[in-house]
DNA sequence: ATAAATCATATGATTTAATATATATTCCTA
DNA sequence: TAGGAATATATATTAAATCATATGATTTAT
């Protein structure tokens, strides 16, 4: 699975998880909706200023982070209790880090 | 400053600290010396796979982490010794996190 | 000292793909 | 089955990414 699958995934998935819809997210990443349900679905290469806006709106950060510290940081993402069912497998397996949500912002 | 900003500067001062050029880090990352220069000078908003090139080949890797474990992956991050001094500045301070790098790879 | 050669970074021109706009389709539900 | 909410798609526009080349700095030879 590509970086960026990985990513539109998670935006799915975390969306979905805090019962938000596409134009919902679209407006408070203050974009198109089309935007949305194309880096959903069509494995659109978005750019990072549209990550960034997405990721803010759903109370994520996107970081950069040195590979040696990846273990430890996804054991604190993980036990930070995660609640979105559909995405705890990605965090469960063992591949470079894309987190999510925890419910009270 | 920009997310984008932010993110340039952690390239640029990573890059520096690897003391690699830009030639050869566009050659790990599998694009144009032309592209690295821009990206670390002319504000691109780049795409995401480009950073995630970017960062595999300065041993970073690109995360998604819910806001509120910010702090603990940022303490991890720097009691992790950055040795990049430059950049340190960025982790001492208090916004939204950029991470950086450890010398032996 | 200086010119050639080499390494490093920047810039012009073009191509390609993300993003915006507008509209259509799908999916509920009353 | 009509109406609306949610998601998808067609087309246009803009900007990233590439290709080619230039400019700048540093080293080496003569």
């Amino acid at each position: 699975m590509s970086a960026i699958d990985e990513i539109s995934r998670t935006i799915k998935a975390v969306r979905r998880a805090k019962g938000l819809s596409q134009l919902a997210l679209a407006r408070t990443a203050g974009m198109p909706q089309s935007h949305i349900s194309r880096i959903e679905n069509a494995g659109v290469d978005l750019r990072v200023s549209s990550l960034t806006e997405i990721a803010r709106a759903l109370d994520l950060e996107l970081t950069l982070v040195p590979r040696k510290a990846i273990p430890a940081v996804r054991s604190i993402v993980n036990s930070a209790r995660v609640g979105v069912s559909d995405l705890e497998e990605h965090w469960q397996a063992n591949r470079p880090a894309y987190s999510l949500e925890d419910d009270d912002g």
